[in-house]
DNA sequence: GAGTCGTTGTAGCATATGCTACATTTGTAA
DNA sequence: TTACAAATGTAGCATATGCTACAACGACTC
């Protein structure tokens, strides 16, 4: 790896730290720069434009936040729904991946408002996350284990994006039905 | 009510139809005046400033799909919970309600990232749509019916916001698996 | 040492946004 | 008709944003 690429790497390392605590609202060229110390001059002129530095920064958390998923939950291992969803929602609960539950919240929020370049990453980790629970899912039935992994998706990812509502009530009370609900089968 | 009043009566309603239709993205107050066929110069003029009038236009539009949901169900009835899940989502997904869903899902993906004012106002309609689901399910004990309107809360609205991705399939499998899921109650 | 190429700073452009100051028109009451 | 207030237009400010032109600096080769 090159100097320059090295210089890169750790630009984008930097960025990816920097919005995951900060957060989506906070990604003009200026402000990113100032957050990690460098100049809206050499953003462009290690990213080809703004688009391009959200796609690899994003890209990186999202792989970031997989990797912490799987460590958690190695593959092979199969659960039944309700134990998989209380894995996960408890997982996602954490404060380890919080910030990252936050930002995914966020980047389906701008997906939905059709912004450029959301849309396409929101899909790329939402189909990744399909996979990645169907997997660890103990249903023989296909249809069926897709079926409910779109459910825990729903689950998961409402209840992170309705959490900051009515003070995370509803959210809260949704689980508690959820694993009731999944308990029952 | 006096002049004055019966203009921005007006200027409310073309603007609540204006943002229902094209979004939330195009709410600076020059792209609304063009929409409405004013100015922003006017629209200071019969609004403290924007948030003022966001806060009008989007209770406006909160107030109009209550009444749409109300009219398709009545208060007094009551169902049970796979019962008024299948109303509630066939509704939501209907060419009328559509918008409205939309333009919810956009409202709490703004409140996400805390954008006021979005954020109080997104709160008032999730409480009043646990309030509405509550009254509408055949649940005796109160803890399981405020915690069930929440699960449905989550379902409907996380369905909505996800619906953009991966063409539709996730929220639409999320769906069948609910659907199912509940009527093994 | 001169020149070259990769890197960085400075300054700025063009556009968009919320909002305001001031002037002008329009309606209405005397 | 005149006088006054309400309503509307015009122009602009201050700030933010993505991005670019140009110059300066630095290391390295010849």
């Amino acid at each position: 790896m090159g100097k320059h690429e090295e210089q890169r790497a750790s630009l984008e390392a930097r960025l990816a730290q920097w919005v995951l605590v900060q957060g989506l609202s906070k990604t003009s060229l200026r402000q990113l720069a100032a957050g990690v110390g460098t100049s809206d001059r050499m953003l462009l002129y290690y990213f080809r434009d703004k688009a391009e530095l959200l796609e690899v920064v994003l890209g990186r958390i999202a792989g970031a936040m997989t990797l912490h998923l799987t460590a958690a939950l190695p593959e092979g291992q199969q659960f039944a729904p309700a134990a998989l969803y209380a894995r996960v929602a408890e997982l996602a609960a954490s404060a380890e991946l919080r910030p990252y539950m936050d930002r995914w919240g966020e980047m389906a929020a701008a997906a939905a408002r059709t912004e450029q370049p959301f849309a396409a990453i929101a899909d790329a980790i939402t189909q990744g996350f399909q996979l990645w629970l169907e997997s660890r899912l103990s249903i023989c039935n296909d249809a069926e284990r897709r079926d409910m992994a779109s459910l825990l998706i729903v689950m998961i990812d409402g209840g992170a994006l309705l959490e900051p509502l009515d003070g995370g009530r509803v959210s809260t009370r949704a689980r508690q039905a959820m694993q009731a609900l999944l308990e029952t089968i």
